[in-house]
DNA sequence: AGCGGAACCTGTCGGC
DNA sequence: TGCCGACAGGTTCCGC
C-alpha cells in the first residue's frame, strides 16, 4: 500500500499526535509475523518510554524515544497507524494497541499482517536501514549518482527504480507515474538512459512525490491517513491503474504489462 | 549480478 | 450462490 508520500504523511500526523506522550502499556492481539523477537521483551522495552519525535527513512517510520531507543515499522502492504480515543475492544485488524499516559491510543492495524514492528537501542544495528538507497527528495538525487552506478546496467528501468538499494522510498504507483511523464518506457534498459532522460526522472520523482505528499499521499483501496481520512492524490494519477483508458497526452489506450511480477501502467505511443 | 518464482497473509472482484 | 483464479501502494529468500 503505501510508498513514500503515505510514510511521510502518516509520519507527520502521528508527530503531531503523539510526541510527548508515555506508552503506558502494550497489548498484542496479533504477533506473528508483524512483531519480530520476543513479546514479552517488546512490550518491556516499550512501557514507560516517551515519544520525542517520529522520522520516515524511505518507507519505514521511525519512533524517537526516550530513554534512548527506538521503533522502527514498516507498512507493507496494508498496515496502518491510527490514533483515537481507546477502544474497548480491537476491530477486526488490530494487531498491536499502543496505550498512551494521556489517555489516548496508537494502534497498529494490519490486515495482511505483512507490517513489521521491531525495537533497538541503535538505528545502526537495523540491517533493514543499512541497506537503503538515497532519499529520493535529498540532495543525493543527482545524474552523477545514476550515471555512476547505473550507467552500464541492462536492468529495466522499472525494475531499478523499485530497487530500495539504489532510490529508497518509490514504489510501484509512482514508479509508472514517474516514467509516463518522463515519458520513458518501463521496459527499457538503464544503460540506455541518457542524460537528459535521467535528469527527467529526477525532475518528475521529485515533483510527483512532493505533490503527493502535499495531497496526503494516494488511496486506492486501503491506505488511511491516522484519522482515518483518505489521500487525495488518485486523482492526479495519468496510468497507474488505469488499464484500456485513453492516455491523457495522446489517446491511446493505457496498457498493463508486468515486470517483476508486478504490474506496470504506461503508454505505448507517448513512453519510448 | 540479476532474473523468475514462491512465500509471507487476507480480502475483493470478475467470470463461469 | 458458489467456487476459482487473479490481483493488491512490499520485501525477502532460494535456485539457476
Amino acid at each position: 500500500m503505501p510508498e513514500l508520500p503515505e510514510v511521510e504523511t502518516v509520519v507527520r500526523e502521528l508527530r503531531e499526535e503523539i510526541c510527548g506522550d508515555i506508552i503506558s502499556s502494550v497489548e498484542i492481539f496479533r504477533s506473528n509475523p508483524i512483531v519480530q523477537g520476543d513479546l514479552d521483551t517488546f512490550q518491556e522495552q516499550l512501557c514507560g518510554r516517551k515519544f520525542m519525535d517520529v522520522k520516515r527513512r524511505a518507507k519505514y517510520l521511525i519512533f524517537d524515544l526516550e530513554p534512548k531507543r527506538y521503533l522502527v515499522a514498516h507498512l507493507r502492504m496494508t498496515g496502518k497507524f491510527i490514533v483515537s480515543e481507546p477502544l474497548l475492544e480491537p476491530t477486526k485488524h488490530n494487531r498491536v494497541w499502543f496505550n498512551l499516559e494521556s489517555g489516548r491510543q496508537m494502534i497498529f492495524d494490519d490486515i495482511r499482517c505483512f507490517g513489521t514492528l521491531e525495537v533497538y537501542d541503535d538505528l545502526a544495528d537495523s540491517k533493514s536501514l543499512q541497506k537503503l538507497g538515497i532519499e529520493p527528495l535529498s540532495k543525493a538525487m543527482t545524474l552523477g549518482y545514476f550515471i555512476k552506478n547505473l550507467g552500464s546496467s541492462k536492468r529495466e528501468i522499472k525494475s531499478v527504480m523499485l530497487d530500495q538499494k539504489i532510490i529508497a522510498g518509490l514504489g510501484n504507483i509512482y514508479v509508472s507515474e514517474i516514467l509516463f511523464r518522463s515519458r520513458i518506457n518501463p521496459q527499457r534498459s538503464t544503460g540506455s538512459i541518457n542524460k537528459k532522460e535521467w535528469s527527467l526522472i529526477i525532475k518528475y520523482t521529485k515533483y510527483i512525490l512532493q505533490e503527493a505528499i502535499k495531497n496526503n499521499g494516494t488511496t486506492i483501496s486501503d491506505f488511511r491517513r491516522v484519522d482515518d481520512k483518505t489521500g487525495a492524490f488518485q486523482q492526479f494519477l495519468q496510468v497507474y491503474d488505469k488499464k484500456g483508458m485513453p492516455c491523457t497526452e495522446c489517446g491511446t489506450p493505457i496498457q498493463r504489462i508486468v515486470q517483476q511480477q508486478r504490474s506496470t501502467f504506461f503508454c505505448p505511443e507517448c513512453q519510448r
